[in-house]
RNA sequence: GCGAGAGUGGUGGAACGGCAGACACGCUAGACUCAGGAUCUAGUGGGCAUUACGCCUGUGGGGGUUCAAAUCCCCCCUCUCGCACCA
C-alpha cells in the first residue's frame, strides 16, 4: 500500500493552485464575505503566532467558498518600520532591499502553509503606489482640519540626538544606547482623534461580534468621564485657575488647589512671592523627569505651596494654591482641586502637608469626624457645612451645584477623556513622508494631489546616531511654495506605521486604482470586513486607529461603512512548555520545521485541535505526532477503497438496501458533517469540528472491521466523499489528494459544502437512563420518540428497576423525551 | 485597587440545567511481525470490589436553587491578562 509523503504532494497541489490562479477572487455577485487576518510586519520569517492566525482565516475562507460565497481573503504587507532602518545601519543595506527579500521569503512561507490568499491584491504598505494614497489620506485630515501641528513634550535622547516613542524608554534610558531620557518641546504633527472619543466610544456599542474585553479595553483606553469645569479666582489677581472635577457635589470640602508643574500660572503666580524659589527648584526637578517616571507606581507624592490663594466662587473661602508633582497637565485642565475628606489621594496629601479636612458629605447614618477619619469616604451621601444645598443627595447636588456655577460664570458641566490626540510625527526614514512644504509666506503648505507621492530618496546615508536622514538630503529638503511659488522647505519626518495600517483593508477592496486610494462601489462591495483575526496586542492601538480612520472616510464620503470591523476574532498565544516562545528559552518551534518534517496539513491541523483559537495554545510535540498520524490514518483509509469507489455509479447508490451497520456508518458520517458545519460557521470551535471528523474516521475504520454485512460500495463512497469534503478547509492539501484518488474530477476546493441528510440522521431506538434520586441505576434501550408516559411504563416494567423501587414511596417521576428517566423514591 | 477571563483525569481539551471526562496525547494489554518507536483492536478519573450489566466518590473551596448543577445564584481562594495617581 502507497504511504502518504506529504511534502511532494503539498508541493504538487501548490503548483497546481498558483498556475491556475485558484484563489482569485470571486466577484459572481454571490452573498460577499469578506476575511482578513491582520498583515504582518516584514521580519523576514513567520512564526508560529503568524501560523496560527493565517491557519484559522484559511479555514474559514475555504469553507466559506464551499458555502457559496465570493470570499475577499487577501495578505500585504506592514512593511514601513523601524527595523529595516537598525539593519540599514546595522548591515549597510538599504531599507528598501531589506524589506522586500524579507517579503518574499514570508510569502514563500505562507505559499508553503498552503493559504488561499488572492495575491493579484497584495498591498505593500512601503510601495510609492500604496504610500502615495497614505500621504493623499493625510492630505484629506488636513484640509478637514483634522491634521494639525502644535508644540508637544517628547521623549528626547541627548545622545542619539532623536525623539523615542514611550515603548522605547526602558528604566527611563534610551533602548539603544542607555542615555538617560530627557523631555523636550517640539513641533509635531497629530491627528485629531479626540474630536471623535465621542463616536469611537459609543458605537463601541455596535460591535456585538467583539470580544468583551477589547471593546472594555478601549472604552478605558478613551476614559469618558463626566463632571465640571469650576473657575477659581486667583487673590490679587484677574487670573482664574480652572479645574475638572467628577465631584462638584464636593466643592464645599476644597481646602486648596493643586497646579501641575508644567502649568502657565505656577510660574506666574508665585512671582514675587517668598515662595518664587521653591516653586522654580521643584518645577524643575519635576519637569525634568520623564512622563513614565512621573506616572509610575512608587512616584511619592509631593508639593510645594506657591504663595498665592484662591477665592472658592460658591463660598467665599480663601484656599492655598499648591504645585504638585501628580497633576498631570495633559488631562483635564492641569489642574485640581483638593477635597482630602472625600478623596483618598487628596486625603493623604493633605495629612502629609497638614492641610485641612473638611467633611461636606455625610453616608446615611453615621457622623464622620474629621479627625477620626483613616481615609476618605468617597461614597455617595447627603450634603453638609453646604450652605444652600445642605441636605440635598451627594447626586442631586453634583447637577445643583454645577447649574449654579454656570449661572455666576464659574463653570458649567464638561466631559473630558483619556484618549489623547494622536503624535504622528517620526523623525525616521523609512516611513511614508509627511506631504506638507514649509514657506516663509505661507506656514505650512499641502503638497498637491497631482504632485504625490512625496517619494523617499534611495541615495541615501544612515549613520548610527539616528538623525533622519532625510534631514540632511538637500534634493529632497528643498521645494517651491505649492501656493506663492517661493522657496520652500520640504517637512522631514515621516508617518507613524500605524497610519498606514489604519487603511489598508480599504485598499484591498480596490487594491489596483491609480486615480483614488479605493473607490467607493469597490469598498461598498466588501467593507466593512466580516471577520477580522488577530492578536490581543493589537487591542487598542491598531483596532481604535482603524475605527477613527473609518469614521472620517465615512464623514467625507468615501465609503459607506462607520465601523471597519463587524466581527473580531482575538486568537490567543502559542506558547511552548507553559511560556511564549522565545530565542532565550530555547523553546522556539518555526512553521518551516514542522512543514519540512510533516507537512503543513499536519501542522494546520494540530494549530486547529489543541485548543479553541481565542485560548492561548501550548506547542506539544506528540500532539503533532498525533495529527500527523491521523492524516495518514484518512489516506490510508480512502486508498483501502479507492478501487471500490471508483467503481459506483448514481445508480448504485440508489439501490442500498441498507443493514444495521450501513445505517450506523451513514448516521456516524452525517452526525459528523452536522457538527462540523455547525462548529465552524457558529462557534469557531475548530478543535471540536476536527475531534468530529476523527469520529467518523474511527467509524468507518469500525465499518470495515464488521463482519459478515459486506463492504457496502455505495455506502462507502458516499461517506469517504463527505469526509473529504469536510476535510477540505482543514488539510487542503491531502483532500486535494484524495479527491483525486477518489476518481473525482476538478477540485475539492470548487465543491460545494455537502448537506446533511436528516433522514441518515434518524434512530430508531434510544439508550435512555434511569435514575433513582439522581443516580443513574439502569439504561433501557427503547424506541425513539417514546411519549413520557410510555417512557416511565417501560422504566418501571425494568426488572431492575422494578426491584429497586419495590416497598418504596414514589415521590415524583420526571422523563425527559429520548434522554432518562428519573425517579424519586422515600 | 478597578475591570475582564479562567480553574474539569497524568496532559491538551469536550459537555442546549439531563449518563462528567467526547476527541487526542500518554500509559497498559492483545493481534500482526525476525523485529518494531509502524499498523490494527481493546482498556484507561480515583477508590472498593471482581458471584456481578456491582457499590462509593469525583469538575478550586463553602453555601443555595432544582427531580437533576461543571453549567444558574451568593460568599471565599488561586491564576492569567488589561488599566492603574485620569482629578
Amino acid at each position: 500500500m502507497t504511504e502518504y509523503h506529504p511534502q511532494q504532494t503539498e508541493a504538487k497541489w501548490q503548483k497546481y493552485w498558483q498556475e491556475n490562479n485558484f484563489y482569485r477572487t470571486d466577484e459572481q455577485g454571490r452573498k460577499k464575505y469578506y476575511v482578513l487576518e491582520m498583515f504582518p510586519y516584514p521580519s523576514g520569517r513567520l512564526h508560529m503566532g503568524h501560523m496560527r492566525v493565517y491557519t484559522i482565516g484559511d479555514v474559514l475562507a475555504r469553507f466559506l467558498r464551499m458555502r457559496g460565497y465570493s470570499v475577499l481573503h487577501p495578505m500585504g504587507w506592514d512593511a514601513f518600520g523601524l527595523p529595516a532602518e537598525n539593519a540599514a545601519i546595522e548591515h549597510h543595506v538599504h531599507p528598501a532591499e531589506w524589506t522586500y527579500a524579507n517579503i518574499e521569503a514570508m510569502k514563500k512561507q505562507q505559499k508553503a502553509l498552503g493559504l488561499s490568499y488572492d495575491w493579484d491584491r497584495e498591498v505593500t504598505t512601503c510601495a510609492p503606489d500604496y504610500y502615495r494614497w497614505t500621504q493623499w489620506l493625510f492630505l484629506l485630515f488636513f484640509k478637514r482640519g483634522l491634521a494639525y501641528r502644535k508644540k508637544a513634550t517628547v521623549n528626547w535622547c541627548p545622545r542619539c540626538e532623536t525623539v523615542l516613542a514611550n515603548e522605547q524608554v526602558e528604566a527611563g534610558g534610551c533602548w539603544r544606547c542607555g542615555e538617560e531620557v530627557a523631555t523636550k518641546e517640539l513641533e509635531q504633527w497629530f491627528l485629531r482623534i479626540t474630536d471623535y472619543a465621542e463616536r469611537l466610544l459609543e458605537d463601541l456599542k455596535l460591535l456585538s461580534g467583539w470580544p468583551e474585553r477589547v471593546r472594555v479595553m478601549q472604552e478605558n483606553w478613551i476614559g469618558k468621564s463626566t463632571g465640571a469645569q469650576i473657575s477659581f479666582p486667583v487673590r490679587g489677581s484677574d487670573r482664574r485657575v480652572e479645574v475638572f472635577t467628577t465631584r462638584p457635589d464636593t466643592l464645599f470640602g476644597v481646602t486648596y488647589l493643586v497646579l501641575a508643574a508644567e502649568h502657565p500660572l505656577s510660574a506666574e503666580l508665585s512671582r514675587g512671592t517668598p515662595q518664587e524659589d521653591a516653586v522654580r527648584a521643584f518645577v524643575e526637578r519635576t519637569r525634568k523627569l520623564s512622563e513614565v517616571t512621573r506616572v509610575s507606581a512608587e512616584m511619592v507624592k509631593e508639593g510645594v505651596f506657591t504663595g498665592a490663594f484662591c477665592r472658592n466662587p460658591l463660598s467665599g473661602e480663601e484656599v492655598p494654591l499648591l504645585v504638585g508633582n501628580y497633576v498631570l497637565m495633559g488631562y483635564g485642565s492641569g489642574a485640581v482641586m483638593g477635597v482630602p475628606a472625600h478623596d483618598q489621594r487628596d486625603f493623604e496629601f493633605a495629612k502629609k502637608y497638614g492641610l485641612p479636612v473638611r467633611v461636606v458629605i455625610t453616608p446615611a447614618g453615621r457622623l464622620l469626624r474629621p479627625e477620626e477619619m483613616t481615609e476618605a469616604y468617597e461614597d455617595e451621601g447627603v450634603l453638609l457645612n453646604s450652605e444652600r444645598f445642605d441636605g440635598l443627595p451627594s447626586t442631586e447636588a453634583r447637577d445643583a451645584i454645577t447649574v449654579r456655577l454656570a449661572e455666576n460664570g464659574f463653570g458649567g458641566p464638561r466631559v473630558t477623556y483619556r484618549l489623547r490626540d494622536w503624535l504622528i510625527s517620526r523623525q525616521r526614514y523609512w516611513g511614508a513622508p509627511i506631504p506638507i512644504i514649509y514657506c516663509a509666506a505661507c506656514g505650512p503648505v499641502a503638497v498637491p494631489e497631482k504632485d504625490l507621492p512625496v517619494e523617499l530618496p534611495r541615495d541615501v546615508i544612515f549613520q548610527p546616531g539616528g538623525q533622519s536622514p532625510l534631514s540632511s538630503h538637500a534634493a529632497f529638503l528643498q521645494a517651491k511654495c505649492p501656493a506663492c511659488g517661493g522657496p520652500g522647505r520640504r517637512e522631514t519626518d515621516t508617518m507613524d506605521t500605524f497610519i498606514c495600517s489604519s487603511w489598508y483593508y480599504f485598499r484591498y477592496a480596490d487594491a489596483k486604482n491609480d486615480r483614488a486610494p479605493f473607490s467607493l462601489a469597490q469598498s461598498d462591495a466588501w467593507l466593512p470586513v466580516d471577520q477580522y483575526i488577530g492578536g490581543i496586542e493589537h487591542a487598542i492601538l491598531h483596532l481604535l486607529y482603524s475605527r477613527f480612520f473609518t469614521k472620517v472616510l465615512h464623514d467625507a464620503g468615501l465609503t459607506g461603512a462607520t465601523e471597519p470591523f463587524t466581527r473580531l476574532l482575538a486568537q490567543g498565544m502559542v506558547n511552548k512548555d507553559g511560556a511564549k516562545m522565545s530565542k532565550s528559552k530555547g523553546n522556539v518551534v518555526s512553521p518551516d520545521e514542522i512543514i519540512a518534517r510533516y507537512g503543513a496539513d499536519t501542522g494546520r491541523l494540530f494549530i486547529l485541535f489543541a485548543a479553541p483559537p481565542e485560548k492561548d495554545l501550548d506547542w506539544s510535540d506528540r500532539g503533532v505526532e498525533g495529527c500527523s498520524r491521523f492524516l495518514k490514518r484518512v489516506f490510508r483509509l480512502v486508498e483501502r477503497y479507492a478501487d471500490l469507489v471508483r467503481e459506483q455509479t448514481g445508480e448504485d447508490r440508489l439501490a442500498v438496501e441498507p443493514g444495521a451497520a450501513v445505517t450506523d456508518l451513514r448516521r456516524a458520517v452525517h452526525a459528523a458533517l452536522k457538527k462540523v458545519t455547525e462548529d465552524i460557521e457558529e462557534r469557531f470551535n475548530f478543535n471540536t469540528a476536527i475531534s468530529a471528523i476523527m469520529e467518523a474516521v474511527n467509524a468507518l475504520y469500525g465499518y470495515s472491521a464488521e463482519k459478515g454485512d459486506g463492504v457496502h460500495g455505495a455506502v462507502l463512497a458516499e461517506c469517504l466523499e463527505l469526509l473529504v469534503l469536510m476535510l477540505a478547509p482543514f488539510a487542503p492539501h491531502l483532500a486535494e489528494e484524495l479527491w483525486g484518488r477518489l476518481g473525482f474530477t476538478g477540485s475539492v476546493h470548487l465543491q460545494s459544502w455537502p448537506a446533511v441528510d436528516a433522514s441518515a440522521l434518524a434512530v430508531a431506538d434510544v439508550e435512555i437512563v434511569v435514575q433513582i434520586n439522581g443516580k443513574v441505576r439502569g439504561r433501557l434501550t427503547v424506541p425513539a420518540g417514546l411519549t413520557q408516559e410510555a417512557m416511565l411504563e417501560q422504566a418501571f416494567s425494568d426488572n431492575r428497576i422494578a426491584l429497586l423501587v419495590a416497598g418504596r414511596e414514589l415521590l415524583k417521576a420526571v422523563a425527559v423525551p429520548d434522554k432518562l428517566v428519573n425517579l424519586v423514591v422515600r
